[in-house]
DNA sequence: GAATAATTTTGAACGTCGGTCATTACTCAA
DNA sequence: TTGAGTAATGACCGACGTTCAAAATTATTC
């Protein structure tokens, strides 16, 4: 026998519920067709909702993408926390970039929001947005410290952010196949020299 | 008196001269409003044509934009090529970087057409924009050939692409206001850093 | 000059998009 | 059962990239 609820389109469901399926119908729709495919009438069509169902629970497409990205970043902030077993401190460090290579290598197309998503208009990223993004630099830096310990602090949050736009340079030029077009010389060869040089060219710890 | 051609919409223009103004017009609105705010029919609309006109001389919108980066790649090799005076080799480098990073902040949104815009599709970038980057490139290599005597060219190779990856990533990030809440380093600072400390890591030059 | 051919320019039309909001469909407590 | 409150809708807006038959303009020929 067939309920009435059984049939109906407009299916009342919980609010987080509907919101995690909007947001899994974007990731899907990003994985497999890039930053472009993602409509929001594609995502409504995905989840057989209305477009307008959308905006009741997210404010814009952009909010929609910086969620995504959010979570991104919190998938690699994991990553690079679980890497911290290494005990030899420049080990770590490689450690870190590689878990940093690998994570972007694994979604392409994922990886890319982060360095291919403009904001709309002049509005800047949310607060939540450059707190994340502050917690990653500060996992570079702890792990820098034993590296620099006679250098200033600056100094430490300098050579992470260098270290951190470096990867990121190596990661979308590479995603966007902008890299070579003969070496195709596998990604971590490069974030391996790039880490490895860089450390080794740091100035020596002055013991205190 | 007024002669007819004075007059008339339609003005008939020598082809090249038609492709100037349109690729003068979307260069201007890249400058004021990025990327985003280039449109065919907005630029029609700056240089009195209709949109269709503009499909007359190039593919598509993908096509003129590819032109404008391509012009900005020319600039910007013009720019490193006028810094070889150096006669210190690191200097060299760093005068590289830094002409690098100047252009890049000289004009923000242009410059981040290159790091910004991705092709539709699955379509790849044309030939002459791989040699184009492969030019830049090969600038990069002669200017680190002197440090790097005892090593393979492979080696040469892959570290002007980490150089190359890495000013990207330092530049890219900063135009997009991604690199620090607190720190407001300036970028030349961070550029500096990178480049000078990744000299120093290089493995000492071995004479033969 | 007129008449015809060749070329350039047009702008309406198509399908798409992000986003809005009055209307509708549904839920549930009274 | 009813009525208030909520969730979902989908037509609508203005804008987009792109196409293409038709129109306007220029070139060529007689």
């Amino acid at each position: 026998m067939v309920r009435k609820t059984d049939i109906i389109k407009r299916a009342k469901r919980a609010p987080e519920e509907l919101r995690e399926l909007i947001l899994q119908a974007a990731k899907d729709l990003v994985e497999e067709r890039g930053l472009e495919g993602l409509s929001a009438r594609e995502i409504a069509r995905k989840i057989e909702y209305s477009p307008g169902t959308l905006y009741n629970v997210f404010k814009d497409r952009d909010e929609i993408i910086l969620t995504l990205e959010s979570r991104l970043l919190d998938e690699l902030l994991g990553r690079l926390k679980s890497t911290q077993g290494c005990p030899d401190t420049r080990k770590r460090i490689v450690c870190l970039a590689n878990a940093y290579v690998e994570f972007s290598s694994e979604n392409p197309k994922l990886w890319s929001l982060l360095s291919g998503h403009r904001l709309s208009d002049d509005k800047e990223a949310p607060d939540w947005y450059q707190l994340k993004m502050d917690k990653l630099m500060q996992c570079l830096e702890e792990a820098l410290l034993p590296l620099m310990e006679g250098s200033d602090k600056s100094d430490v949050s300098r050579s992470a952010r260098v270290l951190w736009a470096g990867l990121h340079g190596i990661t979308s030029l590479a995603v966007a196949g902008k890299l070579s077009t003969v070496s195709s010389e596998p990604l971590n060869h490069l974030a391996d020299n790039f880490v490895e040089t860089y450390l080794e060219g740091l100035p020596p710890a002055s013991q205190t």
